[in-house]
DNA sequence: AGCACGCCGACT
DNA sequence: GTCGGCGTGCTC
């Protein structure tokens, strides 16, 4: 009989676990990785359960090769978390599992090994200091890159700064880099900077604070709803203290690398110990090694983004999530589709500790948790002193005179506000030069050749970009079909910009979007010209609405409001309402409350007239009956299946066959469709979708856990791929 | 997902 | 004559 077997998560989307002899030596406990043959090829996978014997026939056992940690790399808590969230999502439990590793764990990397460092020497710190490399650019670079980053690995300087050793050979002579041997945990610098006090708190903040430190140690989850400049982050920082002060750790989550920086740099500035960072700027090896001092208790706090909810933190008290109603804490592509912020709420409900969800627009989800009871709503008002809530109002573009996407009224506000001394912040959700390039002689439209849409152009590249699967062509200046001129119809940031420039010359424009700003050093850049008051008008996508506040922006501009109004989805609503409320607080400081103007066609709009004259609480107050009445969530419970495929009905016949494995419903569950999608094809690829719809939560998860082995066994013709979305964000 | 086996079309 | 297309089946 054999000595024991052990139940192995693996990397496939295969929805079991898979037995595995134990080896000779080496008892491995459950979470810790052991390779193990599969088929022909070696995986690398994670011990979940350890069992005396096996369903499995004995000959079809196998043994694992190599047990590759000592310790447990995930703690039986954090393993039965990912085991309910791969059964709330219907994803095979291998595959949450890895999401949860970084990358170079998954591939059995080893993260105690040391690995060779370089850091500067004390006579390399002074040479740079005194520019002594001005006529060697190769090592000036990377002496500079490893003094200001203390060091750095020779992993992660392969991966960003190719060629690297000639100049550090080069510099070694000089003695002014030396290499030292260290492993993941050491090699992460974690630079103290000045350390600073948390500002006193004020009344709410005080009351915040006390029923959230009441409640460490014990469930609950609180709704931290206030403005910006309400002071969140300072409650944060309170909490964390209390937090440390016990012996525990927190988890800070937050939508995106853009605003980890300000808020890591906070929590840097305020506490001694080590703090985590976790953010899709990491090299492989700097993602394994902030996520092993988080494991090892080493960082006691640890800030993240979405997939920081699977951090391992021992000792965890309390977890945050910042801007909770922002939608990129819901994983939207790639097989595993979860909501941070719901996983977040549930690891903390089974930790026994409290979660703190803020926004200054809460998610309709959440205020319906604080309706029943589920959640506390703490309110922090604007302090006294602090910013003002700007004076918001519609420009109707119907009665007003508009020049290139920008009506009169907002052009005399420009000049005002400009004259003032003012900053200027336009806000355009719409990237590139023009969303259209029309014909003038045959009305011919540029098309994507992939999808069915419309190519949007983009002037000073020269290009034609589809926005939706990346294709690219060169700008044509004729017509292809009929040679006549062609013309750009619409506006982007890229033409918003020109126009400024002409309207306002002298006036230095920044632009924020993805085509100016790839990297996360060159948005830090823009940042600092509009805080140095550089750039006095700012135009801006997305980007520009989360996380950085602009004291001296006097006056906003929402160029089109529209698209949001006449939507069909069942959250665009609320979408743009929190997005109108988020970009309005970018403006504004105490002595000069700012001014918004928003531009529409339809001023009428109630969504427009509610939160202009009364503000975001009461337009949610106002649309979550709607919600009620319709049966959309939170009110009702959503699962989305999506096809696609490269021949036109595949995929639409695919789902037919999925609805007719549902067999008889219960009266509390509805299948939509299948339809085809809004854009049906997009990348070359024809898309259709399923929705299941059902009032409660218990008896739609029942039918899907008998539903999916039904539908994942039908035949599944070439080039078709499927997905199932759990709580979708969008569904058309 | 990988990976191999297996059976039909245009290439050195 | 073979290289390779993707359908189908299997992985403890």
């Amino acid at each position: 009989m054999a000595s024991g077997i052990c139940k192995v998560a693996l990397d496939t989307p295969l929805r079991r676990l898979f037995d595995y002899r134990l080896p000779d030596q080496g008892k491995p406990e459950p979470g810790v990785r052991v390779r193990v043959p599969f088929g022909r090829q070696k995986l690398v996978g994670v011990v979940v359960e350890l069992a005396d014997s096996s369903d499995l026939p004995e000959e079809k056992l196998r043994t694992v090769i190599e047990v590759l940690d000592e310790a447990p790399l995930l703690d039986a808590p954090l393993l039965e978390f990912l085991g309910w969230a791969s059964g709330y999502y219907h994803h095979p439990v291998g595959q949450v599992i890895a999401a949860a590793l970084p990358k170079l764990l998954r591939e059995g990397r080893d993260p105690h090994a040391r690995v060779g460092h370089w850091q500067p020497t004390v006579e390399g710190v002074q040479a740079q200091a005194e520019q002594a490399l001005r006529r060697a650019p190769r090592q000036q670079a990377l002496l500079e890159r490893l003094v200001t980053g203390t060091g750095a690995s020779e992993d992660t300087l392969d991966e960003t700064q190719p060629g690297w050793r000639a100049a550090a050979r080069a510099l070694a002579r000089r003695g002014w880099i030396e290499r030292v041997l260290l492993d993941a945990a050491e090699a992460t610098p974690h630079p103290a900077g000045p350390r600073d006090v948390a500002p006193e708190p004020g009344e709410a903040q005080l009351a915040a604070l006390d029923a959230i430190v009441g409640h460490l140690g014990k469930a609950g989850a609180f709704l931290l709803d206030g403005v910006t400049g309400s002071g969140k982050t300072e409650v944060y920082l309170r909490v964390v203290e209390a937090v440390l002060a016990r012996g525990d750790s927190a988890l800070v989550l937050c939508p995106e690398i853009g605003l980890t920086p300000q808020l890591v740099e906070r929590f840097r500035q305020c506490f001694a110990p080590p703090i985590a960072a976790l953010h899709s700027q990491l090299t492989d090896r700097e993602r394994m090694a902030a996520w092993q001092q988080a494991a090892s208790g080493q960082a006691r706090i640890v800030i993240g983004t979405r997939s920081a909810v699977f951090a391992p933190v021992p000792g965890l008290g309390v977890i945050f999530v910042d801007e909770e109603h922002d939608p990129s804490y819901k994983q939207q592509d790639g097989g595993f589709r979860y909501s941070a912020r719901d996983l977040a709420v549930l690891r903390a409900q089974r930790l026994g500790i409290p979660v703190v969800l803020g926004s200054a627009t809460p998610s309709f989800e959440s205020l319906h948790n604080v309706e029943l009871g589920k959640f506390t709503r703490l309110g922090l008002p604007a302090r006294a002193g602090t910013a003002v809530v700007p004076r918001v109002s519609v420009i109707d573009l119907r009665a007003h005179a508009v020049h290139r996407g920008i009506a009169v009224p907002l052009l005399q506000a420009m000049d005002r506000h400009l004259a003032a001394g003012g900053q200027v912040l336009l806000y355009l959700n719409r990237r590139g030069y023009a969303p259209t390039l029309l014909c003038t002689g045959c009305n011919w439209i540029a098309p994507c050749s992939s999808c069915d849409a419309r190519m949007t152009v983009h002037q000073r590249s020269g290009r034609l970009a589809c926005h939706h699967c990346g294709a690219e062509e060169p700008l044509p200046e004729r017509c292809p079909r009929c040679g006549y001129p062609v013309q750009s119809l619409g506006h982007g940031t890229e033409r918003v910009e020109e126009t400024l420039a002409e309207r306002f010359p002298g006036v230095a424009v920044e632009r924020f979007d993805r085509d100016v700003l790839r990297t996360a050093d060159s948005l830090e850049a823009a940042f600092d010209r509009v805080k140095a008051g550089t750039a006095r008008i700012l135009v801006g996508t997305q980007m520009l609405t989360k996380g950085h506040h602009f004291p001296d922006v006097t006056l906003v501009g929402v160029l089109n409001a529209d698209q949001g109004l006449f939507s069909t989805d069942f959250r665009a609503g609320e979408r743009l309402a929190q997005t109108l409320v988020q970009v309005a607080g970018r403006a504004g400081r105490a002595e000069r409350p700012g001014e918004v103007l928003i531009q529409s066609q339809y001023p009428d709009h109630p969504l427009l007239q509610v939160l202009v004259t009364r503000g975001y609480a009461a337009f949610a107050a106002s649309a979550l009956p709607e919600r009620a009445a319709t049966h959309w969530p939170p009110f009702g419970r959503l699962a989305l299946v999506r096809a696609s495929s490269t021949k036109p009905e595949a995929a639409l016949q695919f789902l037919r066959a999925a609805a007719g494995e549902a067999g008889p419903l219960p009266r509390s569950l509805h299948l939509r469709g299948p339809v085809p999608a809004a854009m049906l094809r997009r990348a070359g690829r024809y898309h259709a979708q399923l929705l299941v719809e059902g009032s409660q939560r218990a008896p739609l998860q029942q039918f899907l856990s008998q539903w999916l082995p039904r539908v994942e066994a039908l035949r599944m013709p070439g080039g078709l791929r499927w997905t199932l979305d759990v709580d979708p964000l969008e569904v058309f």
